[in-house]
DNA sequence: CCAAAAATACCGGGAAACCAGTAGATAAAA
DNA sequence: TTTTATCTACTGGTTTCCCGGTATTTTTGG
């Protein structure tokens, strides 16, 4: 876990170029730590992965191709020592636990200081789970729906949601994706079981609240 | 307004510190930019420009203590010459004109380049109104739902809409507000007719992007 | 008061969704 | 390699949704 190394891997996965020079500059004054490079895309970074070692990243879980989480668990399982910290703007605590789900060791909301920046990164090192201050009341202050967990849905099940959500049938949906009706309608049924819910109306409202659709 | 200025005296007004520290290393490579201080609170800045000469401002529209856009007007009414660019992750088309409505000469969302935004803070002191590439997109580019306007529902439509959202069904319904099942049929057929959808998955998601049913 | 809007209700019919159970093929993980 | 997960596909059936009309009663607003 590179514990007590002295000179700590970091990597930064962020789209937003000014973001990636504030945190260079930040961390620029931390001797211990040295930037292997920064990213925009999270293939670039996968790809770059494969061939170096990496400490710590800071991950913007939203990113323009991949969806962060996906990036998250595709460092953990390449890279299982790679500590993993989410970096966002996003305060719902869905997002937030669906994350760290997914491999995060910590979550950081991108208003957070300097100083805070630097000090959840020395706990994420320790082996920590690190949140900033903000991050931290959400997580204590639980809401009613939240109970049952965000399901994990399989590649070909989000795609049919994401179709559903578009008002494609079933009919449709078999033609464009060439398979059999029926295969959709089993994707279907799984979706509802998954979601734990009777019909469309609340799988779409369902996805919505767990942001697992768009909607633009 | 300062045009032919040599130094341009700038100021950033943004609640993520990190993105501060972004800014501030990308333009401290220019010369003839000084930066005349960063605030993460609307207030302060506005308590700044009482007593000090500022020609540009990058101000993110998303702020904890103010909005943005009350913000942009008000400084164009302290200091008319000020040119503001908003900067900001929103890319919807409604919020980029209403901030442009608010006097500000341009809008960046984060994720430009160093040197598309170098440009555009060229373009905006030159007086012209400044895009980043995304954003010239989205304003040549009206999407779909904002031509047809947010249909009107009566009052018993919106309930109808809210208990759809809920997943009951047109039997359920009709039991529950004591009405024939097929009243409710008619109701139905008059919601996908308003919003110009076919089905209930397309239904709820208009309905939510138009806000009309709340989620939580 | 009267016209417009809204809420109510009906018919008939076709399409799609949902339910319960089963199961082969393949790909990924242990 | 064996297990597990995923994607695929089927049978057979019930329920709900969606579409095309039409039409009466209340409510509401000018």
């Amino acid at each position: 876990m590179s514990l007590m190394n002295d000179n700590i891997v970091l990597a930064i996965v962020d789209d937003h170029p000014i973001v990636i020079e504030g945190l260079r500059t930040l961390l620029k004054e931390e001797p211990q730590i040295s930037i292997a490079g920064s990213f925009t895309r999270g293939k670039d970074f996968m790809d770059f992965l494969q061939h170096n070692k990496v400490d710590l990243v800071l991950l913007d879980i939203m990113l323009p191709d991949t969806s962060g989480m996906d990036l998250c668990r595709d460092i953990k399982k390449l890279s299982p020592d790679t500590v993993v910290l989410a970096l966002s703007n996003h305060t719902e605590r869905s997002i937030i636990l669906q994350i760290l789900q997914n491999g995060a060791s910590g979550y950081l909301v991108k208003n957070v200081s300097s100083t805070e920046l630097l000090n959840c990164l020395k706990e994420a090192l320790k082996g920590e789970i690190a949140f900033s201050k903000e991050v931290k009341e959400i997580i204590t202050r639980p809401s009613q729906h939240e109970f049952k967990q965000v399901p994990t849905l399989t590649k070909r099940e989000k795609q049919i949601l994401q179709l559903v959500s578009q008002g494609k049938t079933t009919p449709v949906m078999a033609q464009e994706l060439n398979v059999s009706p029926l295969t959709i309608e089993t994707h279907r049924r799984n979706l509802l079981q998954k979601f734990d819910v009777k019909n469309v109306a609340e799988l779409i409202m369902a996805a919505v609240q767990h942001k697992m659709i768009t909607g633009f």
